[in-house]
DNA sequence: AACTCGTGGTC
DNA sequence: TGACCAAGAGT
């Protein structure tokens, strides 16, 4: 069993060090999460995933439910207006995405038989679902083997091989490549190896303060190795929202999201009292879709 | 490639 | 306390 291997730097060699440790933690560790359950099936790992987006999993949880309990299947959810998974969505935020998942559930019963696709492309082209969701898909419900590179893999793959802090600001074809080599050859170890590094990432090696002391791999850090060095390059990015179109957009869906039927224009008017920013934000919701213009100088949630 | 798109919690 | 952060996608 001592079989040397080829004492080379290539990320192959690396690999098999990380591989043990990272999965041995994963089985300790691994937070019992709804969709990880085997009831959960695809169509309720690709609500999880769509949900995921930009949010954090405590504000998911209660929503996810909710979602699964009213819609179990993608055909059910295609049968109702795309107002109601708008309205549905609540305050979870990026409200285009209950859109999307709305048109991507109707695209699933009309082109896959009501079944969430296997396959990788096919996943790809459904509505909001992009690189990192498909290879997700596909990967937790179904057991391929792909590189899934959301936030968490790639501040691990960042700080434990490249041996920086952070990773850039967009994926980048280095960072594709790496999580492609360091990727386990066997199909169910490769997709033990993503939920594994996306959970470290999640609880371990967190942006602001890493726990390095309950690191599995903290011996093996290229980060630690040289110091912990702090951050060097761009700023992260500038998210400001006091102010901005967005919140104006928050505000008017919100109204809408309360009521049941057509909502006068002055009860929008109601919410901001800047005229141009608060009809710039009005086109740009009934241009994304998320409402529906009606006579008579009201609106309300899109019924198609 | 850079920018837009919500919301709430944290330090 | 304001800046940062949270399982990204689309343009």
């Amino acid at each position: 069993m001592t079989t040397t291997p080829a004492p080379s730097t290539t990320a192959q060699a690396r690999t098999h060090a990380l591989h043990t440790p990272v999965i041995a933690w994963f089985d300790a560790n691994a937070r019992d999460l709804p969709w990880r359950h085997p009831e959960a099936g695809p169509w309720g790992v690709m609500v999880s995933e769509f949900m995921l987006q930009q949010t954090p999993v405590s504000r998911v949880l209660p929503m996810y439910e909710q979602w699964l309990a009213r819609w179990p299947r993608p055909a059910d959810l295609a049968a109702e207006p795309p107002g109601e998974a708008v309205r549905a969505w609540g305050r979870l935020g990026y409200p285009r995405r209950a859109l999307r998942l709305h048109a991507a559930a109707a695209a699933i019963a009309e082109r896959h038989g009501g079944e969430v696709p296997t396959d990788h492309a096919e996943l790809l082209a459904l509505p909001g679902v992009g690189e990192y969701t498909a290879a997700a898909v596909a990967s937790f419900a179904y057991g391929q083997r792909h590189a899934v590179l959301d936030t968490n893999v790639r501040r691990v793959l960042a700080r434990a091989v490249t041996g920086v802090q952070y990773p850039p600001n967009a994926t980048t074809a280095a960072e594709r490549r790496l999580a492609r080599e360091l990727l386990p050859d066997a199909e169910p170890v490769a997709a033990r190896w993503a939920a594994a590094t996306m959970e470290l990432g999640a609880l371990v090696c967190t942006a602001r303060a890493p726990e390095c002391g309950r690191c599995p791999i903290a011996a093996h850090c290229a980060w630690r190795a040289a110091g912990s060095p702090a951050h060097d390059g761009p700023p992260r990015r500038g998210q400001t929202y006091a102010g901005t179109d967005r919140q104006v957009r928050g505000k008017l869906l919100a109204v809408l999201r309360e009521a049941h039927g057509p909502v006068p224009q002055a009860a929008l008017d109601a919410v901001w009292d800047e005229p141009v920013q608060r009809a710039r934000a009005l086109d740009g919701l009934v241009a994304d879709g998320l409402v529906e213009p009606l006579e008579g100088a009201s609106y309300r949630l899109p019924l198609t």
